[in-house]
DNA sequence: ATTTAATCTATAACACGTTATATAACACCC
DNA sequence: GGGTGTTATATAACGTGTTATAGATTAAAT
């Protein structure tokens, strides 16, 4: 039997630790999805949801409202325009800028999914999570919120301020 | 002010929420791993911790080791034989394993680091997440072994037993 | 003993994030 | 009003994970 030596390493190897179990989360999100016969990536969800709840945005603010960087959001945006769930057409008053809004397949999908497998996801990852100590999700807005205010390279637990 | 969708969908979107931070922790780390002159990737590391602890591992071990598949560490292994830390051979009794050892240059890489850069690191993170109410490394331990016994899929929280 | 199945590593193709940079449109200033 | 800087999006190149599959070696079976 081999070692996990990430698990083993604790907070040093924290981010190796939450990728990784990002990762296998939103692996078996998919699955769930897939199983539920929708043809939508797990990762294009959180596009739809947040033009879903504000109206159409632009690229810019959706890699924004989904927290990855703006190339990203360009990328996925364009694969569900492929797909047919998302418009784009430029701002009457910048030329600029794009605004992404949802066809009426895309709000069919959102509204079914929000009626059928959003519900389950979440009742599921709270099942997976929601008997812990901690209220997780909180810990993580802290953890997120604790690295935007102080970089990790700032952070030297009072120990050596290098001299 | 664009609200941040994964943050509000909460459980919903916990997958991207994980590795968006683990992502955002290992690029922290890599940091201070350069400012420290290391030349090494945050990835990398628990390769070499991996070795460090349990000696010469083959590929497969160490893609238990670390958690991940076996092309991907297949693929670190061969940057870290390129930066000369590791040193690859068949294993004496089969010829299609390769024991992976740590190099003279790579044993001295892992001891300075264990000296200056791991408590570094290590003591960074948990001042950043040290002081949450649960301890956050045994709920991740938990989620781990959740996921593990029972996949996402397979809990539906006691809600509908689809017929 | 030769064929067949299983195991281990390598490679290819892809997914999805990043940084760096190019291009187009707007805003400002002289 | 034409140059200059800024902003928004697109594209390129890369990093690092994945799945699928090929190749080599070992183990098993007839």
């Amino acid at each position: 039997m081999i070692e996990d030596v990430v698990r083993t390493l604790g907070f040093l190897c924290m981010g190796s630790r939450l990728r990784r179990i990002g990762e296998r989360l939103q692996a078996d999100t998919q699955q769930v999805i897939d199983e539920a016969g929708l043809g939508i990536q797990a990762g294009q969800y959180p596009f739809l949801a947040a033009i879903d709840r504000a109206g159409p945005l632009t690229i810019g603010e959706l890699a924004q409202a989904v927290g990855i960087t703006q190339p990203g959001a360009t990328r996925t945006i364009g694969q569900l325009l492929e797909l047919g769930y998302v418009d784009m057409q430029p701002a009457p008053d910048d030329q600029r800028r794009r605004l992404v809004s949802l066809t009426d397949k895309g709000q069919d999908l959102v509204d079914h999914s929000k009626k059928v497998i959003w519900p389950r996801i979440a009742a599921a990852v709270a099942d997976l999570c929601g008997d812990l100590d901690g209220p997780i999700l909180e810990q993580l807005a802290a953890i997120e919120d604790g690295l935007a205010a102080v970089p990790l390279a700032r952070r030297n637990a009072g120990k050596e301020e290098n001299s």
